[in-house]
RNA sequence: GCCCCGCUAGCUCAGUGGAUAGAGCAGCUGCCUUCUAAGCAGUUGGUCGGGAGUUCGAAUCUCUCGCGGGGCACCA
């Protein structure tokens, strides 16, 4: 099943606009939403209020005439003062519930991307130390985007951008052959216990790279040094289950030469102009001086990251061909986003193609943490502590924009608390009643006879599995992966209410004794939610336990 | 000075221009001899930072002020 209900809805509501007689120019948003009060049915719409001025007739008689011309198997419609109110069939309920008992865990997944090659890139860090707790929501956010992509047709791919050419690297460098010297690593330079530890590698891996000198040994050292980091990084990914399909290097730009011809393209154009011995790219239309206006080549003939930016905006949309890229970065960098989308247009990319989401930076409680002054608290002593799961769900339940002041303490002691817990146990709760089932419930019809599902507690849980794949959805079109866990909360919320009915009256139990058909009609309702908590909890990268 | 983000219950946070603003945690009162109590039911708690505007309708859009965070390099 591919369409969502509220996709059916939507469209029967605008024929529905549209027999009215409307022009087609003057046709408002229809807007659709969830009703938020469950008088109000599973769907409303304020079409009838958007439609007075245009029609000049009463909200409630324009209402009121849209519902009577809506007629299809999902859900009735009924208007109410101005507003359609739309409420799910009960027989289409139980029709779903048997589809999705029978579809698995696949359910929610769609082809919405038609196989759209989407990159998502995320968490790009200098590769000179360990990921931190405020790399690790980029890790997370960035994840969950990729993964709600593909679940919806889209053909992605996760990449890491690994600054091996920065300065950041060389500093890096000159530290390793530091304290491959046993001293201390230049000011500014990289102190952490791991450089020790990587310099010691180097002498082992690299045989008489102490003897050279800083000159002669830093390129071999250098990757020496950042492959191994590279390691680490995917090492502490890994432990939170995201896996990069590519760690892509700058220098690999070069060696290309997309850098240069992404200069030569600008300089063609016309978006270069030299000043004061440096290649600027010029952001605005005007021949003079702006502000905006950023060197790609220095005045020394280094180039700037900005030029290999440039080539890897170049490798990313030409080269390797995808249609849209989704970076995810700190919301530090957010002033560089005009930029960037400048040059994409610059290049005859189109600025549109680059999607930039932006999430807050973390702050520490104590003060902002630094990795140089070996101020931060490594991800790895978080998933060590709370466990991935537990991890995952804290990053993810904010959305991008929200601050985040990351309380150690706090987080440890709340880690008992944290809503994944929640949900698990609803997965874990449904399996053990099939368990049960299997064990106890002795020979059941083949078939399940659906129309014995009528409690309401029934079809609350039935109508939170219609919903998620619209959640999907909304995650999928707006970016937001969010939006997935406070569905799963939902969802778990109705699972609990329907077990729970079981423990206020034997009858309501899923396994009823002599009550083979019902007892089998409330299984297929069991498999049709663990399937869907299953689906969820995987798509955020979680665990789906059959006990806890 | 300019730009971006945030401000919603005691705390942490959700909330497509719609009807009576929600969840978790914390607090209070109940519910386990029978399918998992990491659960359920009930309850307390709000000038949606302040003000103005647009609209039939604003937590949501616009303007303005305040507070907090971040950014404005020939660093990345």
């Amino acid at each position: 099943m591919r369409l969502t209900p509220r996709l059916e809805v939507r469209s029967a509501l605008e024929a529905a606009v549209r027999s009215l007689g409307v022009p087609a120019e003057e046709i408002p948003d229809m807007e659709l939403m969830r009703a938020r009060n469950r008088q109000h049915g599973d769907y409303a719409s304020g079409a009838g209020l958007k439609l007075a001025r245009v029609l000049k007739r009463p909200p409630a008689q324009i209402a009121g005439e849209l519902a009577e011309r809506i007629d299809i198997p999902e859900a009735t419609a009924e208007g109410a003062g101005g507003y359609v109110n739309f409420r799910l069939r009960e027989t289409w309920l139980r029709e779903l519930v048997a589809r999705v008992a029978g579809e698995g865990p696949s359910y929610g997944s769609s082809d919405l991307g038609q196989g759209e090659k989407v990159q998502v890139e995320f968490a790009s860090v200098n590769p000179t130390g360990p990921l931190h707790i405020g790399h690790g929501r980029g890790v997370i956010l960035g994840d969950a985007v990729a993964s709600v992509l593909a679940f919806t047709g889209h053909a992605v791919q996760r990449e890491y951008y690994v600054n091996d050419q920065n300065t950041q690297a060389r500093l890096f460098s000159e530290s390793v052959y530091a304290r491959l010297h046993g001293k201390e690593p230049p000011e500014n330079g990289y102190r952490g216990d791991y450089v020790a530890v990587i310099a010691g590698e180097a002498r082992e891996a690299l045989p008489g790279i102490e003897d050279l000198n800083f000159e002669a040994a830093e390129p071999r050292l250098r990757r020496f040094a950042i492959d191994r980091m590279v390691d680490q990084l995917a090492a502490s990914v890994g432990r939170l289950g995201v896996r990069y399909d590519q760690w892509y290097r700058e220098s690999a730009l070069w060696q290309q030469g997309l850098p240069q011809q992404a200069i030569e393209r600008l300089r063609e154009s016309g978006y270069l102009i030299d000043r004061e011995g440096a290649v600027w790219f010029r952001h605005g239309e005007e021949e003079e001086t702006n502000d905006e206006d950023r060197v790609v080549v220095r005045s020394s003939g280094e180039p700037t990251y900005f030029a290999s930016d440039l080539g890897y905006l170049l490798s990313k949309f030409e080269v390797r061909g995808f249609q849209r890229v989704i970076d995810v970065w700190g919301s530090d960098r957010h002033g560089y986003v005009p930029r960037m989308k400048a040059a994409c247009d610059a290049l005859g990319i189109g600025r549109d193609r680059l999607v930039v989401i932006l999430n807050q930076i973390v702050n520490m409680k104590e003060g902002r943490m630094s990795k140089r002054l070996g101020r931060f608290i490594p991800l790895d002593e978080l998933v060590d502590e709370v466990g991935a799961d537990a991890v995952r769900y804290f990053y993810l339940l904010r959305s991008p924009e929200a601050m985040l002041e990351f309380d150690l303490d706090l987080m440890l002691a709340q880690s008992n608390e944290n809503p994944v817990y929640y949900a698990q146990y609803a997965h874990a709760r449904l399996a053990n009643l099939e368990e049960f089932a299997r064990e106890n419930a002795g020979s059941l019809p083949a078939e399940p006879e659906l129309s014995l599902l009528e409690q309401p507690w029934e079809l609350d849980l039935a109508r939170e599995v219609a919903y998620w794949p619209e959640h999907v959805e909304d995650a999928a079109r707006l970016l937001e992966p969010h939006r997935i866990p406070y569905a799963i909360h939902e969802l778990a919320d109705r699972v609990h209410g329907f077990y729970q009915a079981g423990n206020r009256d034997w009858q309501h139990r899923v396994v009823v004794e002599g009550e083979p058909e019902l007892t089998r009609a409330r299984l297929e309702l069991c498999r049709a939610a663990r399937h869907t908590l299953k689906s969820a909890l995987t798509l955020v990268g979680v665990s789906a336990p059959d006990k806890m």
